[in-house]
DNA sequence: ATAAACCCGGTACCTTGGTATAGAGTCAAG
DNA sequence: CTTGACTCTATACCAAGGTACCGGGTTTAT
């Protein structure tokens, strides 16, 4: 091997714990590099690589998508980006967590409504939770 | 008319605010009954068609997926099943919800701390916010 | 009576983030 | 040198919740 540092796509995915078939995925999603091949065609990346997915899988534990996440991969690489410029893709992302949020607290008091409506006897045809579903 | 009340597909799909091709989808996932048809095909909703379409639309609003809301149905149908099992039902939903509200607050979290720790200045290579995605 | 609007079934397509399968070629160990 | 593990590409499939198109038949309004 020419590079010392070598993986091929099995150990990459090992190394990153991901499935070889995501690693291909992300390729033809454009969030990895096409990596050198060897002469029979087989992928081989540098160390580089696993940092690549961990950034990825990070940002996904983030709540960013694949579509986010290379979006904020191709900002890094464009010079004059600017920290601010994250930062604010950053915001973003809090403000629609914190939506997304409100939203859940809205869904959880409805339902806590209707379950304290509910006294838990009798037949469904009683059941004021069937009922307010059905009435709008 | 046979039944005065009765709407076709296009008529109901007004009335509940959902696209025809809707109503076809629910009816093969058995969310709708099979309607009564005209001699030439055409189906035919009585009036608890129009009720039927607001459970499922209320049960999605409160998050229920169409498998559960399927469950939720079947349940109704079910003679024994008594109002506490329908309850029982929303209760997991309650904790589900509740566990994504977890979840999207610890996000949120780990996002303000991300945001804070950048100055917003100066160029990408530099950024606390890039770097964290990199070092898992 | 004819055009507009409606409806039919079947199939394909969309998003998101992958996973699986098939058929073939390649590499390493015994 | 053969077997097993590995890799290749291309294509299809999964969940979820629909949406769209096609080529045809039906109903309604003018």
């Amino acid at each position: 091997m020419k590079n010392p540092n070598a993986l091929t796509i099995g150990k990459l995915a090992r190394h990153g714990g991901v499935n070889i078939m995501t690693i291909r995925y992300y390729e033809r999603r454009g969030l990895l590099p096409a990596p050198t091949r060897t002469a029979s065609g087989y992928r081989l990346y540098a160390d580089d690589a696993v940092r690549r997915l961990q950034f990825i899988r990070q940002s996904q534990l983030l709540g960013f998508s694949l579509t986010e996440i290379q979006d904020l991969l191709s900002l890094r690489m464009q010079p004059g980006t600017t920290c601010a410029d994250i930062r604010s893709r950053a915001k973003e992302k809090i403000g629609a967590v914190e939506k997304k949020i409100e939203d859940l607290e809205r869904i959880k008091n409805a339902l806590t409504g209707l379950a304290s409506a509910c006294r838990g006897k009798g037949p469904t045809a009683e059941c004021p939770i069937l009922e307010a579903l059905e009435t709008k």
